[in-house]
RNA sequence: GCCGGGAUGGCGGAACUGGUAGACGCACGGGACUCAAAAUCCCGCGCUAGCGAUAGCGUGUCGGUUCGAUUCCGACUCCCGGCACCA
């Protein structure tokens, strides 16, 4: 055995082994393996270990390495615990960075994809995962997405996908559709063009069919973590209440009440135009404290008055140009603008104002709310600023637990509140209770015919049309004779060139003629396809099926599908716990109501990884811009207590700001490249300090440091392995008398064997794995006996570290493991067992407490009676002290910790 | 704004079900080895007082429940993440 840890041989040794015997090939069979060939061919429960597949970006950055390693832990601990273990890796291939690429440098996307793969699958296998790689698949290659193509048609059939007009942004100087990403302060990236809003038709999934199910089935998901879940009960945001119609019939007459200074014109037109505004509220209880209405800038109403009002329809452009993101909707400053027209209280008569509010949302409920400033937030906001009227409708009941929230409320001097209630100043409707009022006022409008309870969903459908080169092409010819023509299912896959170069100006597929111009496939005449891809979210809702069975060109899924689904445990970044699980839970349940599937849901269990972060180095210049340096051209300068108080950059001594951790990134400047700390360090110094450094959910902050001392970690334990057996082999220790010492050493290993597995199997927390490993080394290196018996006992805690590690740093226990037992493979082993007579401890020390506080301690028998505990405790010298002479009034005993006497 | 998460030594973190706060590691200090350095090994390390035994204080802030609270309850402060065409 070689004296010195070189990480290097000993990972490509292994990596050579491994790749030579297969050892990361998973079978359905589950009995080929030599491992389960020893277990009398016994039929192994599957284990399907899956990771959140990387966007091939070029190279491997830290957080896939966190990622990555996290799920080869669980598989290979898994795998050792007798399970036939499947895990795949693939390509997240299109999207978005491909064509940035293509106009930064010239290179088609197809290009640049494949070859970032090229890369990055090299690098994969560099960290050693226990991958099946003949399953690998990439969502730019026509043999995957050709399925994407084929489920659409089916979607298509059962009215599961439908076409509609959609909202994007427009460039005028490129003639593009930009991303969200791609526009800047209202302005296009690229060409610093004010973007536009316009309605092109697009394809939508109807996603807002299953929302039922889609929450109701989180319940189903024990093995999913709660801030998950309630994320996507929050999008899915289901909410009861009552669409209420408030009448209205406009003409030029009724232009009257507020002096808003406004008028709607049109007089002398003479058109009248009848109808209901429709809105729909959860606090229908409130209906009587209605002082006005508001509508979103794309309301019918709105554009109607604006035909002949200038100034209001400025206000809508104005409006219509302002972000439609919740959350800068929430914080504006609430604006509006009267239409100059009225409607009709639906149960009072009284005419209401009509307002065009930037706070109202088009595309939630009716794209109208009826303003009850008395009781909610913006509308008392949007009432403060333009005077319109405030009326309370609801007062707290009359029992001393809300009275005491009132009165709370009102030291806050807020003259509104939203809380529940009773009415007040309702007519009929007072003194009934939210519920109460609810129910009467929803059947007083129903009987009008002017309302009725509604549950009205948040969650929009998927609109999964992108005006884009990258993607999947959508399946559909347009025919000027037929219409919108599916594309039979034996001309699919529709292959997207993989030659075009995108320039940034709009869809390089409208200019590709033999791409653009078919036959219809109904009527033969000339037709033209449609340039529009998916949505790559369609490529990552179904993906985890595919490894099942990546390699049929019949079907989609098949048989393997049913053997291996559902996912045992997923992981992946917090960042996709609303879109891609939904869209992948959607799918699920969609291929499901096909007959492809059987399972209901696609992840059984969930873990969602913390970020990776980096210190942040910067300098501001001049002009208010600011420069970003990697913390590894730096030193950096520490306080008297050691806090990081700025840097100096190495180059040229001149100071640099610390701007504190945050994630690496590019824009920052901040990353570390996973390759050169392989290449320094090798793969499993990688692995052990993205698991030890903090528990997988939260984030991870890079050291330098720390990946040394985990590096120095390894060495030490690959010296205590030499020194072991450099000594001379032993058998690990079965049966004989021990002394103390070896026998303390005993339950150290037995104990840690239970600690480890239980951070492994439950707990899914590496850090304290390791730790406790650590601290079995740390033990094993103090008993300083060489006895036979004693190096037998050692011989077991070795191996047992040995053991215990390898799901971590696989290289290294692979290589240890050949020294401490010749001739055999850790990747034959079974995980260790607890042997429950080593835990078997004579005494046991109890803390003693005097009024809950720590004053010393006792060690007594394992079995001592109770009175002898509590005499004991009281005899100790210093508790005696504290004790004095005062009364005791109780003794606590916590068997096996703790004694608290109380005085 | 709404929703979610978090706050423990100089630092990352541990304490799993209300029971020894600070495991393990990093940094730092001292020592051994060395001509010297690196590497390695040993010892110390929450704050304050004390030579020490030990005591007081201590888990973001304020209050509560309990024999006992980092853990449970109430109010608050600050930080981070998400909020519909990046993946």
């Amino acid at each position: 055995m070689q004296e010195r840890y070189d990480p290097n041989e000993v990972e490509q040794s292994a990596q050579r082994h491994w790749e030579a015997t297969g050892a990361h090939r998973a079978l359905e069979e589950g009995a080929k393996s030599k491992s389960a060939a020893l277990e009398a061919g016994a039929k192994k429960p599957k284990y399907y270990c899956l990771s959140m597949f990387p966007y091939p970006s070029g190279k491997l950055h830290m957080g896939h390495v966190r990622n990555y390693t996290i799920g080869d832990v669980i598989t290979r601990f898994k795998k050792m615990q007798g399970y036939n273990v499947l895990q795949p890796m693939g390509w997240d291939a299109f999207g978005l960075p491909a064509e940035n690429a293509a106009i930064a440098n010239g290179v088609p996307p197809a290009k640049w994809t494949w070859d970032n793969i090229a890369y990055m699958r090299k690098q994969l296998q560099a960290l050693g995962f226990n991958i099946d790689w003949q399953r690998e698949l990439a969502t730019c290659d026509p043999k995957y997405y050709r399925w994407n193509q084929w489920l659409f048609l089916r979607m298509l059939e059962k009215g599961l996908v439908y076409k509609k007009t959609g909202v994007v942004n427009w460039d005028p100087i490129d003639q593009t559709v930009l991303a969200n990403e791609q526009v800047i302060d209202g302005r296009g990236w690229r060409t610093g063009a004010l973007v536009e809003k316009r309605e092109i038709p697009m394809y939508y999934m109807n996603i807002t069919r299953y929302a039922d199910e889609l929450l109701q089935a989180l319940d189903t998901l024990p093995g999913w973590p709660d801030r998950v879940k309630a994320m996507q009960a929050n999008w899915i945001g289901k909410s009861h209440g009552v669409n209420i119609g408030f009448p209205y019939d406009i003409s030029p007459l009724s232009h009257e009440g507020r002096g808003s200074g406004v008028r709607a014109g049109g007089e002398g037109s003479g058109d009248r135009l009848k109808g209901v505004l429709r809105v729909f509220t959860t606090r229908a209880d409130t209906l009587m404290g209605t002082t006005f209405m508001a509508v979103a800038a794309e309301h019918p109403l709105a554009t109607h008055a604006a035909k002949n009002n200038a100034q209001l329809a400025a206000f809508i452009e104005e409006c219509k140009r302002g972000s439609a993101m919740e959350a800068e909707l929430a914080t504006q400053e609430k604006k509006g603008m009267p239409t100059g027209l009225f409607v009709d209280h639906p149960l009072s008569g009284e005419k209401l104002p009509v307002w065009v509010g930037n706070y109202v949302l088009m595309t939630y409920g009716e794209g109208a709310v009826m303003g009850v400033p008395g009781h909610d937030e913006r509308d008392f906001a949007f009432a403060k600023k333009y005077g319109l009227p405030i009326k309370q409708v609801i007062e707290w009941p009359d029992n001393a637990a809300a009275r005491t929230h009132k009165d709370a409320f009102d030291a806050a001097l807020q003259p509104w509140y939203c809380d529940y209630g009773v009415c007040i100043n309702s007519g009929k409707y007072d003194g009934l209770d939210f519920e109460h009022a609810v129910d009467a006022i929803a059947a007083d409008l129903g009987a009008k015919g002017l309302g009725e309870k509604q549950i009205t969903w948040r969650l929009r459908d998927w609109g999964i049309s992108r005006q884009r080169y990258w993607g999947t092409p959508v399946p559909i010819i347009h025919c000027p004779g037929c219409g919108d023509v599916p594309v039979p299912d034996e001309q699919l896959p529709v292959v997207l060139p993989e030659d075009c170069v995108p320039d940034g100006s709009g869809n390089p597929l409208n200019k590709r003629a033999e791409f653009l111009h078919v036959a219809c496939p109904k009527c033969g005449k000339p037709a033209r396809r449609e340039t529009d891809t998916m949505d790559t979210f369609v490529d990552s809702s179904w993906y985890y099926l595919r490894y099942a069975c990546n390699d049929n060109d019949k079907a989609m899924v098949d048989e393997r599908v049913d053997y291996w689904l559902p996912v045992d445990q997923y992981i992946g970044g917090i960042e996709h716990a609303i879109l891609h699980l939904l869209y992948s839970r959607f799918w699920t349940k969609v291929m499901r109501d096909l007959d492809l599937v059987k399972i209901e849901e696609p992840f059984t269990n969930l873990l969602t990884q913390g970020m990776v972060l980096n210190h942040i180095l910067l300098r501001k210049s001049g002009a208010g811009r600011v420069e970003y340096f990697n913390p590894s051209e730096a030193e950096f300068q520490h306080d008297a207590q050691g806090r990081i108080t700025g840097a100096a950059l190495t180059r040229d001594g001149s100071a640099l700001e610390y701007g504190g951790m945050g994630t690496m990134s590019k824009s920052k400047m901040n990353g570390v490249d996973p390759q050169a700390l392989i290449q320094e360090f090798g793969a499993d110094t990688a692995r052990l300090f993205m698991m030890f450094t903090s528990p997988p959910e939260q984030s991870l902050e890079w050291s330098e440091e720390g990946v040394q001392g985990s590096f120095r970690f390894l060495k030490r334990l690959w010296r205590m392995v030499y020194e072991h057996v450099a000594a001379g082999l032993s058998k690990p220790y079965t049966t004989g008398e021990l002394s103390v010492e070896n026998k303390t050493l005993r339950y150290s290993t037995h104990h840690t064997i239970q600690r480890v597995t239980d951070d492994y199997g439950r707990r899914l927390q590496f850090n304290t794995a390791i730790a406790a490993v650590m601290e079995l080394l740390n033990a094993l290196g103090k008993v300083g006996d060489n006895a036979p018996v004693a190096r037998a006992v050692k011989q077991e805690a070795l191996e047992t570290a040995v053991l215990l590690l390898f799901p971590i740093v696989p290289h290294i226990g692979h290589a240890l493991w050949r020294e401490l037992r010749p001739g055999s493979d850790i990747g034959n082993e079974r995980w260790p067992q607890v042997d429950a007579s080593a835990l078997v401890q004579d005494e046991i020390e109890l803390m003693i407490q005097v009024n809950g506080k720590l004053r010393g301690s006792i060690t007594v028998p394992k079995d001592a009676a109770r009175d002898a505990i509590e005499k004991l405790a009281r005899e100790n010298e210093n508790v005696k002290r504290f004790i004095d002479s005062q009364a005791v009034k109780k003794i606590v005993v916590v068997p096996g910790r703790l004694v608290n006497i109380v005085v």
